[in-house]
DNA sequence: TCGATCGGATAAACCGCTTTACTAAAGCGG
DNA sequence: CCGCTTTAGTAAAGCGGTTTATCCGATCGA
């Protein structure tokens, strides 16, 4: 009653297993009779080789896995990880690869990657002193490492991250905004500091902020969903220190933040700009629309795949050039209220 | 130079791969000084015991699968998808599962299901005639079917599909329209007719149509993104007969109609209300925001994964009653344009 | 003192497939 | 008719674990 095995349909044709094997891995080795019995009896029967053995036995599964440092179900409420996969897909498709999703097991990825049965992995928003990156390398499974700081053993796939952020942070300075809020990313694991995202992108908000002379901006911590971003609105200073601008540095959040502004009887942008960082598809749509920073994720997939998929080959590849990043200018900014009425005070 | 095996332990350790094989898994058969001994060694070396042989030797992979019957690349541009995972992703954290996300190979489901290692299976919007399904029960993995109709061997979660459509119509045919389009969802795979849950919206658009004896809407089929919404607009008729009312089977197919439609010219909702089907978060953002039909996509997650995690553990259970679905006023929808200046002239 | 019991460890079978020799039969030129 | 190469197919050795049945020595009750 169990699975119907190799050995079942050996005997059923009477031939030997290695045939049977033949049949599906190396048809010219066989004969043409045997070759169609060997087949008829085995769709008669309803085989079909067993993916853990073949694996086992073949040294390869034809899987590639996916670390993901968060929790599944939060993961996925943001949208940066469906655009991503699109990326990946669209590589794996080609190479007739499957996706684990390996999120930490039982609260350890370090156990989520001993049993994963795949033949690469690529990791996002690792940082570099993460166990994990430890036990990739000691099982000895190619990896490619996503906006992460690159490793001696693994290439790293990232974009501009800094350039995009001193282009936000110069894009409000140029509209005449001093008092600005910066909202950043909620480290992904037990970590102490930043994802190293989160610090090229702070590093380049500063050093636009920093050479304009503006005040030190406020700061707060808010994870990538709206409702995060709408707590982080509630955060902002609101006396004579408010922010007249927000740079956020994901979109789910600015566009929480902006629901939250506008539930406070706050006009956007006039009463506060808000710039995001992703263009997701969504922040096109907002009301009004979301000024941002875009980074081309589903590239990013798509080069992360192609270097994973290289590195199994056995080539070794170098860590690429960063993606290039660019504003992307919408409704969500604009001149401070104040500076709007004494027109033509800077500048 | 290769990895690290069961062996290689056994014989630092001075002990048996069975000594080995119970430090991991039944610590308690071993005495406390040689499982601290073997685990010591175990770690020093750097030994991973090998998924695919576990697996193999178990008969359990821990990974569930999810057949998607569509090209990973456009798949995951659907935020319905992410709903899902969020949904399944919660239980499947709760019991230590991964996920691994099954496309078509090559074209053909039926060769990924066979090459997939996984303990069990969920199906996305198969329909019942699916080959895909035959091979399901061939291979005796336990599956648990999403968006189809129930087969005799695997329970099927499904949302009230003709009672969400029925009150999007009736809403509609409410507000005074008589001229309304229909957005139909493509078929998934190269079928013929329309998927499931396509025919049982249709179906309910239709009671209501009917019952108010409406004429016959105009239909038009478009993928699950903005840009088919888009060209959706563009395929309607734009006379005398055009429609006053859009009824769209997915939200991201409205959003993109609704884009269209405003390039075009026409006030949303004044000279054409649209309405919706999922109640993606993103419906609530755009502007105006969406009128449409909720569903608990998260939940239909969650249940589809609990019930197969039933079925996996050998327990046989039954398709649930169909989940809930609502209808959510928005902005997107209002009474046409004509009988607004001629207020109060129906009923 | 002796058989019974028991904790601790092991040898060997097994999971289901691939693949490397290796053999038997057939084909071939001379 | 004979040695030599192909052709067609096989036996057996892995792949790297888990698990069952067994063994050994020490403790224990009588």
């Amino acid at each position: 009653m169990s699975r119907v095995n190799i050995a079942d349909v050996a005997s059923a044709a009477g031939v030997s297993k290695t045939a049977v094997s033949f049949a599906f891995n190396n048809p010219e080795k066989l004969g043409q009779a045997t070759l169609e019995r060997v087949l008829g009896v085995a769709h008669e029967l309803g085989y079909a080789p067993h993916p853990a053995a073949r694996a086992l036995s073949m040294r390869r599964s034809g899987t590639i896995g996916v670390l993901i440092p968060q929790r599944l179900s939060t993961v996925f409420a943001n949208p940066f990880l469906s655009e991503l996969m699109q990326g990946l897909g669209e590589l794996c498709e080609e190479h007739d690869l499957t996706i684990l999703l390996v999120p930490p097991l039982d609260g350890s990825l370090e156990g989520a990657i001993r049993q994963a049965s795949v033949d690469g992995f690529i990791s996002l928003g690792l940082s570099p002193d993460d166990r994990a990156l430890e036990m990739l390398d000691r099982i000895g499974i190619p990896a490619v490492l996503v906006d992460s700081d690159a490793s001696p053993n693994h290439p790293a796939v990232n974009v501009d991250d800094a350039g995009g952020a001193e282009a936000a942070a110069q894009h409000v300075l140029d509209l005449g905004h001093r008092e600005v809020a910066i909202i950043v990313l909620p480290p992904t694991r037990a970590q102490v500091g930043h994802t190293p995202a989160a610090s090229r992108r702070l590093a380049g908000y500063r050093a636009a902020l920093d050479r304009a002379g503006a005040p030190e901006p406020f700061t707060v911590t808010a994870g990538v969903t709206m409702a995060a971003g709408a707590r982080a609105f509630d955060a902002l200073p609101k006396g004579r220190r408010r922010p007249t601008a927000v740079l956020a540095m994901s979109d789910m959040a600015a566009i929480g933040l902006m629901a939250a502004a506008r539930t406070a009887g706050l006009k956007i942008p006039d009463d506060l700009s808000i710039v995001g960082y992703d263009d997701l598809p969504m922040a096109a749509w907002t009301n009004p629309a979301l000024t941002t920073v875009r980074q081309p994720i589903v590239e990013k997939g798509r080069l992360a795949a192609r270097l994973l998929i290289q590195r199994m080959k056995g080539r070794t590849v170098e860590s690429p050039a960063p993606l290039g990043t660019s504003l992307v200018v919408r409704g969500s900014t604009s001149r401070p209220f104040e500076s709007k009425e004494v027109s033509g005070r800077s500048s």
